[in-house]
This record gives C-alpha cells, sequence and structure tokens, in this order.
RNA sequence: GGCGACAUGGCCAAGUGGUAAGGCAGAAGCCUGCAAAGCUUUUAUCCCCAGUUCGAAUCUGGGUGUCGCCUCCA
C-alpha cells in the first residue's frame, strides 16, 4: 500500500519496521472545549486507516493521546472555578462521547499527559545533558540551531522560520527559534529537576510515542496545521533525545473549511459534532468527508451534507440479505478493486464508488452483494444496522394511533394488522391516517413486497 | 515576503499520456391505491494561453483565481 509521507512530499510504499506490525500515533485532543467538525475530519480519517490497516491483516497498535496539561484548560478551570482536572475529565468525557457517536473505534491506547510525565522529564533531561537543550531560570529550551533538519517536514528554510520568530516578554531564550521544552509555573505545575513547572505541548507527544510504541514509529499522523511547529519539534526532541529516526511516515489530513476558510476555534467559525449529529447521522457524516480525499480540503454546507445523507441512506437502503460468513471475500472482484484504491493512499472516494455499485447489485439480488458490501462498509466505518424502535417509543406510537383511531390498540402488530386490512378494502383514509400519524411521530412505515414495515427516522 | 496545495457537468468528486468512475440534484419510464424505497434510461471535453506528443483533463512553461502553513489550532 502506498502513502502520502508529508516528509518527503512523495507518495511512498508502505513498509511497517516488524513485518505485519504497525505502530501509528495521531495526536490527540486537548480536552478543553467541545469538539468541533475539523477534529471530526481528522479522526474519521484515521479511524478509516486504522480500520482499513486491520482489515488488510495488520496487527495495528493505535495510540491517540489526550492533553490534559495545556493554558487553555487552566484558564477554563481558573474561570470556571474548577481544578484542571476537573476540566479536562469532563471534556474527555464528551469528545469520548463524541467519538463514539461517529462510530470511530477507540484506540488501543489514549494516554492522558499528565500520567506521562516521568517520560516526558526523562528526555527534557537527556536533551540537556547531550547540549540539545537548556534551562534558563525554571524553563527549560530547545537549541534550535543545533538540530541540523529542523524545517525539513514544514520545508521551511531556517531563515524564513527565524524571521518571524519572537521571544515572548520574561522568555530567556538563547535564540527567537528556541521553543520550550518546560515551562515555570509555580501555581499549577508539577516537581521536576529545574522546579516546579508545567512541559511544553510538544514534549507530551514525543513522550506519549516514545512511551507507548517506542523509539522509532511506523506511522504519526495529525491535522496538517500541527505540521509547523508541532510535529517539526516533535522531530527534533525526539530525534536529538533518541539518536535514531522518530518517524517513518508522517501522516497529514486536510481541513474543513466553511465560507471557505478554515473551520477553527480561533476563528470560531466551527460546527460542533454535537451540533451536526442533531441533523445529520454519524453516516452522513463519514460519508461527506470520505467522498473527498483525505489531504484535500472540504468545503463544509448544508447542501454538501445533504447530499451526503441521500447517499448515506442509499448505501444503508440497500437491499440486506443474511451475511454470508462461508465467503471468502478476499477471492472477490470488489475486494480486489477496494484495495487497489485503498491501497493508493486511501482513495476513499473511488472506494466508494464500488459501495454504490454493490448497493446497486443487491437491490437486483445478486447474490453475496450484500455480504461484499457489509464488508467492505464497515471496514470504511460504516453502520448497516437500522435504528430499532424502542419498547418505549412503541408503546408511546401505539397509545397515539389508538387517539388517532378512536380505538383501542394493543400492540403495533394488531395496528399493522387493520391496516392491511383497510387497505385489502381498500379504505385509503385510515390506512394513510396511520401512516401519517406514525410519520408524525418520527416512524416511517413503508409497504414493501414482503409485508409492511416500520422503522426509525435517522437523521 | 517564504513555503505548500488546489482549479473536472447545476452541486460534490474520481481520474497522472489513448478519447471523462461514483454520489446528490434534475428529466423520462417501470413498479405502486398513494407514499417511501427500488429498477431502467438520460445530462461534460476537464480555468485561460502557449508548447511537447500520432495522441493531454493528465507532461512543460506562462497567466488568472482560490485556499492553507509560516503564532494557539485537527
Amino acid at each position: 500500500m502506498k502513502l502520502f509521507n508529508s516528509y518527503t512530499n512523495t507518495i511512498e510504499e508502505f513498509k511497517p519496521i516488524e513485518e505485519n506490525k504497525v505502530k501509528m500515533y495521531v495526536c490527540g485532543p486537548t480536552v478543553y472545549d467541545y469538539a468541533h467538525l475539523g477534529h471530526a475530519r481528522c479522526y474519521i480519517t484515521w479511524d478509516v486507516l486504522y480500520r482499513y490497516l486491520k482489515f488488510k491483516g495488520y496487527d495495528v497498535t493505535y495510540c491517540r493521546n489526550v492533553t490534559d496539561v495545556d493554558d487553555k484548560i487552566l484558564k477554563k478551570a481558573e474561570k470556571e472555578g474548577k481544578t484542571p482536572e476537573e476540566v479536562s475529565q469532563y471534556w474527555y468525557k464528551q469528545f469520548s462521547n463524541s467519538m463514539k457517536a461517529l462510530n470511530t473505534l477507540k484506540p488501543d491506547i489514549e494516554p492522558f499527559a499528565t500520567k506521562t510525565l516521568g517520560e516526558m522529564i526523562s528526555i527534557v533531561k537527556d536533551l540537556i545533558a547531550n547540549g540539545y537543550a537548556y534551562e534558563a531560570n525554571g524553563d527549560v529550551y530547545f537549541r534550535v540551531k543545533k538540530f541540523p533538519r529542523y524545517g525539513q517536514l514544514s520545508k521551511q528554510p531556517i531563515d524564513q522560520l527565524e524571521s518571524g520568530a519572537r521571544i515572548e516578554v520574561g522568555e530567556q531564550k538563547e535564540d527567537p527559534l528556541d521553543f520550550a521544552l518546560w515551562k515555570k509555573d509555580e501555581k499549577f505545575g508539577y516537581n521536576s529537576p529545574w522546579g516546579v513547572g508545567r512541559p511544553g505541548w510538544h514534549i507530551e507527544c514525543s513522550a506519549m510515542s516514545r512511551k507507548y510504541l517506542g523509539k522509532t514509529i511506523d506511522i504519526h499522523a495529525g491535522g496538517a496545521d500541527l505540521i509547523f511547529p508541532h510535529h517539526e519539534n516533535e522531530i527534533a526532541q525526539s530525534e536529538c533525545a533518541n539518536g535514531c529516526k522518530f518517524v517513518n511516515y508522517w501522516l497529514h489530513n486536510g481541513f474543513v473549511t466553511i465560507n471557505k476558510e478554515k473551520m477553527s476555534k480561533s476563528l470560531g467559525n466551527f460546527l460542533t459534532i454535537d451540533d451536526i449529529l442533531k441533523n445529520y447521522d454519524a453516516n452522513t457524516l463519514r460519508l461527506f468527508i470520505l467522498t473527498n480525499h483525505y489531504r484535500m480540503p472540504v468545503e463544509f454546507s448544508d447542501e454538501a451534507l445533504s447530499s451526503a445523507k441521500a447517499g448515506a441512506k442509499r448505501l444503508v437502503n440497500a437491499k440486506q440479505t443474511p451475511i454470508n460468513e462461508s465467503l471468502d471475500i478476499t477471492k472477490t472482484e470488489e475486494y480486489k478493486a477496494f484495495t487497489e484504491a485503498m491501497d493508493e493512499d486511501l482513495n476513499t472516494s473511488k472506494a466508494l464508488a464500488i459501495l454504490f455499485d454493490l448497493a446497486n447489485r443487491a437491490n437486483k439480488d445478486e447474490e453475496n452483494a450484500y455480504t461484499i458490501l457489509y464488508k467492505l462498509g464497515t471496514t470504511l466505518g460504516f453502520t448497516f444496522e437500522k435504528a430499532s424502535l424502542t419498547e418505549e417509543e412503541l408503546t408511546k406510537a401505539v397509545k397515539e394511533l389508538s387517539n388517532a383511531l378512536s380505538q383501542e390498540f394493543d400492540s403495533m402488530d394488531s395496528v399493522l394488522k387493520l391496516r392491511q386490512q383497510a387497505r385489502a378494502e381498500k379504505n385509503w383514509e385510515i390506512a394513510d391516517k396511520i401512516r401519517i400519524t406514525l410519520d408524525n411521530m418520527g416512524i416511517i412505515l413503508k409497504d414493501t413486497k414482503d409485508g409492511t414495515i416500520i422503522e426509525k427516522k435517522s437523521n
């Protein structure tokens, strides 16, 4: 399989360090606020990579950190009169719920920065010892100029970076380019050889990656906005501390834009995942994202989401037959076409065309079409399970119908029986009244060749 | 200013040298009490100019336009 490596700026053949094993790290959220559509795109994209690698038979270890020590968390804690832990715990829970709602798989490891401080301190110590870092008044900085490859990932000439770099008030950097590994913080800090302080953001990922996946890993992924300075700094720290290559494949996803502008917290033009999920379901959002190649920008609009909604419905509405477990899907042509597409730097758009074709063929009763659709579709993270009505909803609906028809029903079955009878007698008034009443409650009634079915309306 | 992308039908989008996947929307037909779903058919010459080539959306050069990174940011 081939993947675009941001470090070399080329599409490369993917070869894991250990045969059949993949160690991947994705920069996770800083938990202090709602996750928005941009995060959704990022985590759905890498969820698909994770699923696909497993589908191909790799033994994948997926690590996605949680940044729970950060200025923004502290600010929020102060503002709300809570402890930083309370803030980060609350938002971590929100984030997890959103990820679950999006049907993303849980990473194998989800480390918290505050639980990895020992590893961070150890890396910083090593960097000071070998001259790549220095302590200044309780802060510790990395000597960027000592790392000749600095700027490789972001393709920034060092002199250009230099002209933009600043020294903030109170900082005692030797060079404006240097970045903080450790920051003095007597109020919220942790003990360290340099006094009470907090780790810099970049060192967190270097430490968590090393602790849980090792010094050299296969894949490190994240949003393209992390390339500089975050990933650039991670490379510098890790490679100087470990004396070996940090990451073999750097993968970056493009942004979600709105009105042609990047959606971001700082611009304030974001929609939260929770907001989107009020109107559109997880399949819809996933289709919206996977229609585009992961490195291209995706423009958000209601029109685009509605279009994706109709498309997702088409996949889920495909005629479902029992899954044929004895089918060796790897022998099918669709598998071949699907993996060819996905192997080409995750060409999800092309892969989707195969799914739509399968849906069409399933509707024409082609044998195994649904089985293949289901297996390939779930590899992209789609769900095919129809939302079933809860007992409560059914009871409520039966009651509502009893009122509407001025007749007591004891179950939905008896309602449907009555409707069948009404249809047979061409009593369309009653038949339609039942359907309309259900529709008003968010329940769809369909007359099919195989009988009448009711379904929950999805978002 | 430095660096990196992108520009394909009404909308989204695949396609990296041989005459344009797929989805949405639209139209027609079938099915159907109606509805929903489904099935069939149907809509393009690829931002502009020049060049390379037997042949280019696809390569080269030059435009134009849009976006991103260079500061926290997925």
